[in-house]
RNA sequence: GGCGAGUUGGCGGAGUGGUUACGCAGCGGAUUGCAAAUCCGUGUACAGGAGUUCGAUUCUCCUACUCGCCUCCA
């Protein structure tokens, strides 16, 4: 069986990855909340843990693995989307969940086994609160319920933070209901105007991090393999989500591995909407770019290291795919082959892995290399149509080109095939002339309406 | 200030205690009416300093720089 290796961020080291159940491997990560579309920076994660999830179901089999990504629905952001558009709340979230799972289809994720919403949750959550509770680990106060950091020891050890030091930084919401500032909220109240539920301190809400250790343990139990998401929410929410449940399970130790991936810049920078480099995956497919593409520079890095989107390595990675595409429809897929999965194996090494679909292709293996960007979420059964040489019917242009060409052969005179060929190249059509006649091939700037001169 | 990640050739990006990936671009050649495409060949790198070692880009320490988090942002 396949050795695999993961860099856990709980001991900072790449580890062998030993299931708990080799019948059940069990993976939950953290998901969007769903008050808008899924920018860029969103499908890192998705696709990063999509690859280790089609690992794992290739190494322990499909049927042994299960994989939770959560849909975070309630949420304050929601609420005040909700007030400013004036829209219901369940409108925004219903919307925003299926474009979510439409844009990150297009980009090759599977869908995990289960996607449970916050709202579905509600008693699971109220439950584990009042387990905290009773367990001494959490007080209401003043209708809210508040975690007491104090009351376990190892908080902060994720992210390599003391609390002391916390509260030096001082950015910390300070509530005189809080025994100590770093306290952080499981339940708060709700106005009339704000979605609540019924629980034992009044009408309310939970708190973010609650929601996922609830969800978490309803479907995977308290003790699972790994627990994934982007290094931003290292701290405070997989921090605090490790307080609530190993003190509500004090004896199962929540996640064995916890995996992190690095954050995305676009052109060096970070996105944000005051630099105007803000996008959504929606942007990019709109414009145009195959979702495949987005994939591929996505895997191209490293999931831990910075990952810098740009438009050179998005037109590198289009270029590189429909050649690789056009050897790899000519046969079937085999099964990937042991050096593709040993990369993989070691700390999902994508970027190798994409280095040896290089050679692959170089070594004009198309079973091999349909295989191995099967195993990494691309090209399907078919040929996609963006990538498929014959988008746009150039056959007239091809005769009309080889009949000038035939002709101007005999008369040496090739200044009107000359002109011709700038056209065609000008309209970003690919001009191959040779003893055999002449191929148009449309390339990624192809405009049928630049044809129209001819 | 605290915590963490990173710094590899023109660009992107792996990896290794000794033999210098890979892709793109470049250069040379084959081919071509000219090109393109294709094929063959080819140059350039491990932030700086100290240490460990027979030997370090790879291990340890220090410095510099970059980035992220410390505010319910993946």
């Amino acid at each position: 069986m396949t050795t695999l290796k993961l860099h856990n961020t709980k001991t900072r080291k790449r580890e062998v990855f030993t299931p708990i159940d080799p019948n059940n491997v069990r993976m939950y990560v953290c998901g969007p909340t769903v008050y808008d579309r899924a920018h860029l920076g969103n499908a890192r994660p998705v696709i990063v843990f999509d690859v280790l999830y089609r690992l794992l179901r290739h190494v322990y089999g499909a049927d042994h693995v299960t994989y939770v990504r959560n849909f975070t629905d309630i949420d304050d952001k929601i609420n005040a989307r909700s007030a400013q558009s004036g829209r219901p709340i369940g409108q925004i979230t219903d919307e925003t969940t299926q474009w979510f799972l439409d844009d990150m289809a297009a980009v090759g994720a599977l869908e995990p086994d289960h996607m449970p919403r916050a709202t579905q949750y509600v008693p699971q959550m109220i439950a584990m609160i009042e387990d905290l509770i009773a367990k001494g680990h959490a007080y209401a106060a003043e209708g809210h319920v508040l975690f007491a950091v104090d009351s376990y020891k190892a908080y902060g050890a994720l992210s390599g933070r003391s609390v002391d030091d916390m509260i030096a930084g001082a950015r910390v919401e300070v509530a005189p209901y809080k025994r100590n500032p770093m306290d952080f909220v499981l339940w708060k109240p709700s106005d009339a105007d704000t979605p609540g539920w019924d629980s034992p301190w009044g009408r309310g809400r939970p708190g973010w991090h609650i929601e996922c250790s609830a969800m978490a343990f309803d479907l995977l139990g308290p003790h699972f393999d790994i627990h994934g998401g982007g290094n931003d929410l290292m701290f405070p929410h997989h921090e605090n989500e490790i307080a609530q449940s190993c003190c509500a399970h004090p004896a199962s130790g929540f996640a064995d591995v916890w995996l992190h991936n690095e954050m995305l810049q676009v052109e060096g920078k970070k996105m944000s909407k005051s630099l105007g480099n803000f996008f959504t995956v929606r942007d990019l497919l709109d414009q145009g770019v195959p979702g495949e593409v987005i994939r591929f520079v996505m895997l191209s890095t490293h999931y831990r290291k910075p990952m810098d989107w740009t438009q050179s390595k998005r037109e590198e990675a289009e270029k590189t795919l429909r050649k690789w595409y056009a050897l790899a429809i000519t046969q079937d897929a085999g099964a990937p082959d042991d050096v593709l999965i040993g990369l993989l194996a070691d700390d999902l090494n994508t970027a190798g892995a994409i280095t040896h679909l290089h050679k692959l292709a170089g070594a004009g293996d198309a079973a091999g290399l349909r295989a191995g960007l099967r195993m990494l979420g691309m090209m399907g059964d078919l040929m996609p149509e963006w990538a498929a040489q014959a988008a746009f019917d150039l056959t007239d242009y091809e005769a009309f080109l080889s009949d000038a060409r035939v002709t101007a052969m005999e008369t040496k005179d090739f200044s009107h095939v000359d002109r011709i060929k700038a056209m065609l190249t000008h309209a970003g059509v690919q001009v191959k002339m040779s003893k055999d006649g002449v191929i148009l091939t449309p390339t990624a700037d192809f405009d049928a309406d630049k044809l129209e001169v001819l």
